[in-house]
DNA sequence: ACCCAGGTGGCCC
DNA sequence: GGGCCACATGGG
């Protein structure tokens, strides 16, 4: 275990607490499948997309009852649905995302509930292996949607990284197994780490799905 | 008129 | 592996 990267962890839950109580929603321990997929699907609309304008399309899909894998899922064409999320940018790509990712858990494996008990590591080769799925969104759905301990790496992270010279190598994998070695296999810490290198960096916490 | 926001994929070397 | 670029929207 690299003890740096532990001590700075500790130091941060020190200063703001624990995730749960600045990202209730992603980071509550007991999320229905519900829940779980309005993580996942805000995942995708927060690619490069203010969290601001990531929540207004989810509420958007809310307003019309589609915030559900098996709605989306349903869909016929992507007309309504690139409609709905336009806000979150991205109209070309993002809508195509979306449905892709709710048909394939829709018809392989039922719903979240489902696929978030497969073992991890096919799991994030499933999530991989969808067009407009990278490492980062992968993640993000394993650790939040899924409740599954697997670091995120995102642009705050590669900052943290930098700013305190933890890593000679900047890739994501690479920094992946750094975070990973270096703290306890939890997914309840590596939210909670995640979340408060963002929140030191901002200096505040943004909040998304606030009352969905 | 810029610049940025939880990225991804294609292309090039 | 790393650098560059397109992709789209809305706020500051």
């Amino acid at each position: 275990m690299n003890d740096k990267i532990y001590t700075f962890y500790q130091n941060l839950y020190k200063k703001y607490g624990p995730a749960e109580k600045i990202w209730p929603d992603w980071c509550k321990s007991h999320k229905s499948n519900r829940e779980r997929e309005i993580v996942a699907i805000g995942a995708i609309f927060t690619q490069r997309t203010s969290w601001r304008n990531a929540d207004l399309a989810l509420r958007n899909l809310k307003k019309e009852k589609l915030l559900s894998f098996q709605k989306i899922s349903q869909l016929k064409n992507l007309k309504k649905l690139t409609k709905l999320i336009r806000v979150a940018g991205f109209y070309q790509s993002k809508p195509k995302r979306l449905y892709d990712l709710c048909s394939f858990i829709n018809q392989e494996y039922k719903n979240l509930e489902k696929f978030r008990k497969i073992d991890q590591g096919l799991a994030r080769e499933k999530l991989l292996s969808l067009n407009g799925i990278g490492p980062e969104t992968a993640d993000t759905i394993l650790l939040y949607a899924c409740d599954r301990p697997s670091f995120v790496i995102d642009e705050y992270t590669k900052r943290f990284v930098k700013k305190h010279r933890l890593s000679q190598r900047q890739d994501y994998d690479s920094l992946k197994q750094l975070f990973e070695k270096s703290l306890p296999k939890s997914t309840r810490i590596y939210q909670n780490f995640h979340i408060l290198i963002i929140v030191d960096q901002k200096g505040k916490a943004a909040s998304m799905m606030a009352k969905i």
